[in-house]
DNA sequence: CCACAAACAAGAGCAGTGCTCTCGTTTGTT
DNA sequence: AACAAACGAGAGCACTGCTCTTGTTTGTGG
């Protein structure tokens, strides 16, 4: 939802300090991680007193609001960048594409991966309007899912029926990705599932003692992953 | 390392004020998070000065560290426990067993999985001896693999080479856990990140519009992650 | 042009935090 | 009995999110 147009000096100074101030959010997020998130940090920032923020950003949840709905965009776009920088028809490509793009954005954005994906923010439910851009990313990865159905590609081996009650399960996404099979759904879930585990595992240490090359580690299993997804 | 029997009433008050504090804590934890965990708080609770808590554990991320192995150590016994109810060789319900209890825990410890698999607490470096609770889960889904594999059992389909890069990068594992071949270690290992994916989505909310079921959907995703291990 | 209300910025203040320092007391050992 | 170590409590520092009050700036309707 755009602002509207900024008709007076005060408007215009109004979305010029608000995005001052996300803005040095957003670089405090790149050192300190949410949870040391400081508003009067952000307000010596900026050059003024820590009350005046609050005209900005009624609390310091709103600021975190803010900051999530901007970085599941930016890492939205950049899986979606990848995605469309390859062949619409090259779908193995595709998806080792956008899955090395994400973990790109986590890697070069630890924090903001972090914001994202690790622990909610204490006494924080992230409101509505996070819903939306939350569901770039993995609407993209299904969006390929439904271009290999339209192209009729067969799915591997080890095609195993997806029970009524699992089918029923995930009805939400089947309506908004039509088109794409419940085994199909079903395996992009789990490739889902597996991608975020794995960034999990890496970029949070938990690979420290037992995986030396991350990145052949991950791709490889990207690729894996490619195979049971039954793109060529 | 079991600390050495408290001989005089000092150290024994000592020991028991140490519980009585991580106890505390841990109690703490159930209803807040670890990131707000507070130290003042604790004291108030076991009745003493927030400055005698520093006798005990001389920092915040101390405490943090204790709460780590305790819980890491709690998961592990959850999963063994569930595993050892499961005959030796009925491998496919050993995997759904653990993996099942796993989620368990996590459920109804959602701040203290957090607290392991979410984000790393802010400054906070896990210390050496926390390393070892932290391998008990993964380390015995790869006994299960250990076993699987001196049974002879064959894998399934789609056995994809594992390049000598790959396999490299994992020799501390393989190390760990010889006999374990590389595609069979590899195919583990994806097993992990698929379970720890699949919970971080489901526990921090991010399948809250797209699945209805979570018990279905785990369920069976974690039947076809047992397929892919090759448990029959 | 002027009055008026809304938006704004700043400062003080509240209740809370992790942590340190000091002080007097208790405890165990020599 | 003497002494050092461990202990508990309190005050204090620097910090946090947030609110309230005060005085100023800005845009607008008469």
């Amino acid at each position: 939802m755009p602002t509207a147009t900024p008709r007076t000096a005060r408007d215009l100074a109004r979305v010029e300090l608000t995005r001052a101030i996300l803005a040095s959010a957003r670089a405090q997020l790149a050192a300190v991680g949410p949870g040391e998130l400081s508003v009067r940090a952000v307000a010596r920032d900026v050059g003024m007193a820590s009350s005046a923020v609050y005209r900005y950003f009624p609390s310091r949840d709103h600021l975190i609001t803010a900051l999530l709905v901007e970085c599941y965009d930016e890492s939205g776009e950049a899986v979606e960048d990848a995605d469309d920088a390859v062949p619409r028809a090259k779908y193995r490509k595709r998806w080792l594409a956008m899955a090395g793009a994400f973990r790109a954005w986590a890697q070069t954005n630890f924090h903001e991966y972090a914001l994202l994906y690790g622990s909610p923010v204490p006494g924080y439910a992230a409101p509505d309007e996070t819903i939306g851009p939350a569901q770039r990313v993995p609407g993209r990865l299904l969006g390929l899912m439904a271009d290999v159905e339209a192209a009729g590609l067969p799915l591997g081996p080890g095609e195993t029926s997806v029970p009524r009650a699992v089918r029923a399960s995930f009805r939400p996404i089947r309506e908004a990705y039509a088109g794409v099979g419940d085994e199909r759904m079903m395996r992009a879930l789990t490739a889902w599932a597996t991608l975020l585990g794995q960034l999990t595992l890496e970029l949070f240490g938990h690979l420290e003692s037992g995986v030396l090359d991350y990145d052949a580690h991950f791709t490889h299993m990207m690729g894996r992953v490619a195979d049971d997804l039954g793109l060529p």
